[in-house]
DNA sequence: GTCAAATTATGACGCCCCGTCAAAAAGTGT
DNA sequence: ACACTTTTTGACGGGGCGTCATAATTTGAC
């Protein structure tokens, strides 16, 4: 990417997260750049297209720290632990990044954009499910996990991937969820992701204890790993 | 609800489910109806208000939904059953409010708009996660469900809802969905619900046949209660 | 039926945003 | 120094937001 585009986005990043997708506007980014609306347009047809790339850039970022939690040695279901941290990590730590992710799912971004700007982001997204499918898939083949009968590996990630996707969205989006009787979301993420795992009868069974302590001690595994990567794709782009 | 701001109400669904919140203006709900610009200021102060109150109705249907299936008789896996059901008929058939209740979780509505209806929507997601709640409560109570200590049934409420807004938002948002091996993501979504339910050794034990025997069964069962409920909320506003 | 007071409706206005495009500026090679 | 190419500029038309002085309508007292 150009020097020219990377200092837009650099520019409308902060915009979008501080003040909303609605507060992005190409006079606004142009007036906190040295260069004039139409120089802007020059790069980016519209502000959703820079919105898209923006997006770009983070999902190569969760990518990237899939690939290294899948690369994890050990059991099926310790590796899976360890996709389960790259996704708690990735929302704690790249808050930025998930945000505008699910800006992807809202605003009718598909419309107005490239189609190859919108393929590179389906890639991502493909190449996300399909890392934590390997994982699966090697459950399959060792014996650890029995799916039910038609059910490919994508479809079993699928679930996961609701579960942290939609926990993760609820706690963000419902300001009242301690006052209803769930003060700490993300504990009863990872108990509900345990479950999910012992439900298909993922093998090795843990209850919710075990997997909590197991999903602590990845963390502490994974972490310099986890801000390696993002300092090296900061600098990349 | 006075007789004018239901008929800005009614005007403005229609642009905003054909159109998207972007296209939703008041110059156009305006131009559509036989008042002025500022009589419709009178009613909302802004189009962020009139989503919010377009969410209410949907929500009151929701809750309405959650009410009949949480009254049906059996056991409270059955029940639950119903309370799936409910979830999935008012994805299909209400989904015009299905999409008004995402935008909610999506635009910056909340900043813009009367604290009043904000409560009043907040009323209606607690109430719904306190019905289900009873559910498992009912579970609970009866020995079919032992919850891991320290787990109030809400956080238990919170991975059913997760799993259902997370698949459906996924499912809607992700065009590519079968592209990366999830061809029927409801099917998916059904087996991976009843999962978390044995993952909880909630019992009676079921493998995903019976359980999506069970689904379809309810689904027959409930459907014309469900039609009769979609109705009369229709007239009432 | 009349009239003044209260309520409600109107649409022009100022401000901001989008995307365009002819004109200006800067850069390039000879 | 000059012609040609590339890049930048910002004014412009179209449109949306929210306001508010003015106009129309309704109300109710007599």
């Amino acid at each position: 990417m150009e020097r020219r585009a990377r200092e837009i986005l650099s520019v409308a990043r902060p915009i979008l997260l501080e003040d909303g997708f609605q507060a992005l506007s190409m006079d606004r980014v142009a007036s906190q750049m040295e260069y004039a609306k139409g120089t802007i347009y020059n790069h980016f047809p519209n502000k959703e297209e820079i919105v898209l790339a923006l997006a770009v850039q983070g999902m190569k970022l969760r990518r990237a720290l899939f690939a290294k939690a899948v690369e994890q040695p050990g059991g099926s279901r310790h590796r899976l632990a360890c996709v389960g941290a790259a996704c708690e990590f990735f929302v704690s730590n790249c808050f930025d990044d998930f945000r505008i992710e699910q800006l992807l799912r809202q605003v009718n971004i598909w419309d107005k954009t490239s189609e190859h700007r919108q393929n590179t982001i389906r890639e991502y997204e493909t190449s996300c499910i399909g890392l934590v499918s390997t994982v699966v898939q090697a459950a399959v083949e060792s014996g650890e996990l029995q799916p039910p009968p038609g059910m490919d590996p994508p479809e079993i990630v699928f679930g996961f991937w609701a579960i942290c996707y939609g926990s993760q969205v609820l706690a963000h989006s419902s300001p009242g969820l301690k006052e209803v009787g769930i003060p700490d979301f993300g504990r009863a993420m990872r108990i509900h992701l345990n479950s999910l795992c012992n439900g298909f009868g993922w093998q090795p069974f843990m209850n919710w204890q075990q997997h909590i302590e197991l999903m602590d001690s990845v963390h502490q595994q994974l972490s310099s790993d986890f801000h390696q990567i993002i300092t090296s794709q900061r600098e990349d782009q």
